[in-house]
RNA sequence: GCCCAGAUAGCUCAGUCGGUAGAGCAGGGGACUGAAAAUCCCCGUGUCGUUGGUUCGAUUCCGACUCUGGGCA
């Protein structure tokens, strides 16, 4: 905490919003008046060649201001909230150590929770090799047994995962059945030590149907910025399809045109459709976060963030 | 002009052997502790195109009309 005194600052900002909410420009405006760099909480970014379609900081935006957290692997290397925690850490250690400000964007709620919460998820390993073995499991069997098997070990389960989000249920069976006790217990010891830093969280709150029609826009910029070229070079690494990069909004969209299966007009859509849908998701979360500080969207242009610093 | 097929939820359509209707998508809300831009849960009243007829009762059967496809001229 010390090294973040010398900022001059009592927390680390988070500015985070749904997709096209405006978080980079106001990211940019944030760091340069408080003199830090970004850091990028994106769970998309963190590609390398994927840069058009998860709307990265253009070359221009990171000769304003530095960029960090993005371009941190291939898109076909796996990558999850404890890696990006790892980076994360490491990062902020980095910039505190030059006195400097850590800026934090991006719209990716699982980490930005991780980070507010100081989420520890080193006493809750995974084991890979009994996921695999569950997921053949069910793929033969079905999900009941499993599920059984999940409430038999923790019952609080019953309501907190429903059966049919089969992808949870393995996960949480395998941990169960690696570990000792309840996800409960899990939980606790997770955030024991609480957060690593103090970090203090903004939002961008648009009205819905103008959010919509930002989104829609910015598709169309994507597509003349080359958006479909990316989604070609993805499409041509033929990764597999279960594979987090090519689950990425603005680029599995492409690929039936790509294939011929569809018209490009229909992809577009499709794209701006799913858009919109994620951006709610993406609402969801962060109105449910704790002490979250709304800036409403006429504010954007002047909201100062050092008040709450 | 004639023939055929449609007309039902914002969209695409199912259905009612005559007792006023339901799916997918869209839209809204929610969950989220190692794939999270993922995954999953909850939410469905709408002059059943208009208008006559038959009927206790029509969105359903019959007629006419309007509109939309397709075909023939």
């Amino acid at each position: 905490m010390q090294k973040l005194e010398k900022t001059g600052y009592k927390a680390i900002p988070i500015i985070c919003g749904p997709t096209a909410s405006g978080k980079t420009s106001l990211s940019i405006r944030a760091a340069k008046e408080l003199r830090g760099e970004i850091c990028c909480c994106d769970s998309m970014q963190i590609y390398r060649h994927l840069d058009v379609g998860t709307a990265k900081p253009t070359e221009e935006e990171k000769r304003e201001v530095p960029h960090h957290l993005i371009d941190l692997v291939e898109p076909d290397q796996p990558f999850n909230v404890a890696s990006y925690l790892d980076h994360a850490y490491e990062k902020i250690e980095e910039l505190l150590s030059r006195n400097v400000l850590p800026v934090f964007c991006g719209g990716t709620g699982q980490y930005v929770q991780a980070l507010q919460k100081g989420f520890d998820f080193s006493g809750a390993p995974v084991d890979r090799e009994k996921e695999e073995a569950l997921r053949l499991e069910f793929e033969r069997d079905g999900i009941d047994g499993i599920y059984s098997r999940l409430i038999a070990l923790d019952p609080d389960c019953m309501e907190k995962i429903h059966p049919n989000n089969t992808k949870r249920v393995i996960h949480t069976l395998a941990l169960l059945e690696t570990v000792s006790g309840t996800t409960k217990d899990i939980r606790e010891a997770s955030t024991q030590n609480g957060p690593r830093y103090p970090f203090v969280l903004f939002a961008i709150d648009w009205p819905r149907e103008v959010l919509y029609q930002r989104i829609d826009l910015r598709v169309d910029i994507m597509m003349k910025d080359g958006i479909l070229e990316e989604a070609e070079w993805l499409f041509k690494q033929d990764l597999p399809s279960d594979c987090t990069a090519m689950q990425a909004i603005g680029y599995k969209e492409f690929f039936p045109y790509l294939k011929g299966e569809s018209s490009l007009e229909t992809c577009v859509d499709l794209l701006k459709q799913h858009s919109r849908n994620y951006a709610k998701r993406q609402l969801t979360w962060f109105r449910h976060m704790d002490d979250v500080n709304w800036i409403p969207s006429d504010q954007l242009g002047e909201y100062k963030i050092d008040s709450f610093l």
